[in-house]
DNA sequence: GTTAATCCCGACTAAAAGAGTCGGATTTAA
DNA sequence: TTAAATCCGACTCTTTTAGTCGGGATTAAC
């Protein structure tokens, strides 16, 4: 429970990796997955999701590749996991479409719940991708080599 | 992802419903599972956790039940979490014990994923079970009758 | 002391979500 | 034309989640 999707850490890696490049600059998918050793299709995916969803944007071709286009310090982690993972919700009871929950008439939590769930998303609202891919924890045990 | 475990959801349910007993009462399984529909089983099992995690405690035998002895205000939605579901890490490579990540050498979000936790569980730290099975959010689509 | 209601506990099965792979298509610089 | 890249859907494998089952232990009521 509670575990972040591999998408999104792929995400945040293929994200803090362009970020430190020269504007203009290009990175492929190879170089991501070589560098940081994640599997090329599944980090692939995610880049054309990421681009998809406008915050880079992708050549296509040979010397193709992805550059970062908005500030990352303007977008949030939230934004990013709607992009990537879709809907961020806590409960099922809260989907409007689906709704899959037949505790409905009977639940006395749903308040609750979707108070929770409100609070998280602020909460991964004001957390800005730029600021979080900065953070440079000591607890941090094994090195980050390539940072 | 990040949807809530059923787990902590029958935890709240059964909370908020032993809460507006009077002091002393006693609560079945039973009587929440009927009334809430909620499976017996598996609300049964939560609720064992729950004691032995000392929020709430159980008188065994016929006319026993649970009943809440901690002050749900002082008991933070992280405790309840971890008493229910285990250790609250937003991914693999955070636990010390089988440290099953392997990018572990390479990986350049190590840092920012260990603070993205860290604050995840200061959130849920500081969000008090009292005070969210109060929450009476207009949003609640459908009616909670029995609350 | 028997019965019925309750908590207790481990093992099991089924369903859903997560993670990754594969095959092939499209685009474009060289 | 070729090679390097993005693009895309379908598929499998694994893990997690959810729930069930069978039996055991405790205790109030009769």
């Amino acid at each position: 429970m509670n575990k972040i999707n591999r998408k999104v850490e792929y995400a945040l890696i293929g994200l803090k990796h362009m970020r430190a490049k020269q504007p203009g600059e290009l990175t492929s998918v190879k170089e991501i997955a070589t560098l940081y050793g994640v599997p090329f299709e599944a980090t692939s995916k995610v880049m054309q999701v990421l681009a998809s969803g406008g915050v880079i944007r992708s050549e296509q071709g040979a010397h193709g590749g992805y550059q970062v286009v908005r500030d990352l310090n303007r977008v949030s982690l939230f934004e990013i996991m709607e992009i990537v993972v879709g809907r961020v919700e806590i409960a099922k009871c809260l989907h409007e479409v689906e709704n899959t929950c037949d505790l409905k008439t009977t639940c006395n939590v749903i308040s609750p719940i979707s108070s929770l769930n409100r609070r998280l998303i602020d909460f991964y609202k004001s957390l800005m991708v730029g600021e979080l891919l900065e953070s440079r924890t000591s607890v941090a045990r094994t090195a980050e080599a390539h940072a």
